[in-house]
DNA sequence: GCTCGAATCTTGACTCGTTCAAGAAAGCGG
DNA sequence: CCGCTTTCTTGAACGAGTCAAGATTCGAGC
């Protein structure tokens, strides 16, 4: 993924075409699962100037764009990742957190038949697995 | 749920009775999907001494014991509820937050079963149904 | 009941991710 | 190249949650 192409994403979706916009689309695919305080030292390897500030904005515009998705899970900050439209779910270390990608089991749009709606729209249905990941299972072990 | 119910509870669980606890876990179970700060207001309608700070500690103890769940959705405040050990989901409402229990469609440990566990021990998996609650679409409309 | 040790609660300060606000800088259509 | 608008910089603020020290309370054993 280079330069050019992140700012030919960036203008598909109508947006302007920053430094710190491209340095952390960049940055998001080249870390998937990053924290925000991760982007924004990443952006600032290439970019020394940025301000948290430039991070949080454009990560919220890439977001609305539809061009990275968010991931917050119960107890931990604010991840990204640019995996977007493939409805794919998570698997997420009880112990360090780390976050590994799972495509869903059931097929494209699993598990959004819940079996009641309480007359809800449902427009998403995010599947946390939490479990322990290879290298922290075998720590406890030992 | 009375006082002596709820006394039990925690002695089964090898927790002390104190009175915040009790009052505490009445008030989740008063109150599901409570905030937080909803239960600390809640728990000096009786106790108007308690501070948050024990608020905090008994959730905690109660959670860790399996008496309480903590439900945290992206975005939001953890939540408490006293339903625990029957694999439910929630629906949650992306504009005014509002909760709801659904039972998982698929049996009793639904969508346990990943595609790919990457090596992974699975305990547990959570499912949130994102939409809009029946008030805010009529809202939306009107 | 009473005593004592350990767990729990009060008080108050503090952390840290995130957001807010005002003004300066930079992108981009014309 | 101009000017308008969006975006970025700087710096302060917010709020949920945590930490720490000392006082209180629970409850097992007598």
């Amino acid at each position: 993924m280079t330069s050019p192409d992140i700012a030919a994403l960036l203008r598909e979706s109508d947006l302007r075409v920053t430094r710190p916009r491209v340095a952390v689309l960049g940055a998001v695919h080249a870390l998937p699962h990053a924290s925000t305080d991760s982007l924004i030292e990443a952006v600032r390897v290439e970019l020394p100037e940025v301000s948290h500030q430039a991070v949080y904005d454009s990560l919220q515009a890439l977001t609305s764009a539809g061009l990275v998705r968010r991931i917050q899970p119960a107890g931990s900050v604010a991840r990204y990742e640019s995996r977007v439209g493939d409805n794919h779910h998570h698997l997420i270390c009880r112990t360090c957190g780390s976050i590994a990608d799972v495509d869903c089991a059931v097929g494209d749009t699993p598990c959004l038949a819940a079996s009641t709606d309480h007359g809800f729209t449902i427009d998403e249905a995010e599947v946390i697995y939490w479990g322990t990941c290879p290298g922290c299972s075998t720590a406890v072990t030992a």
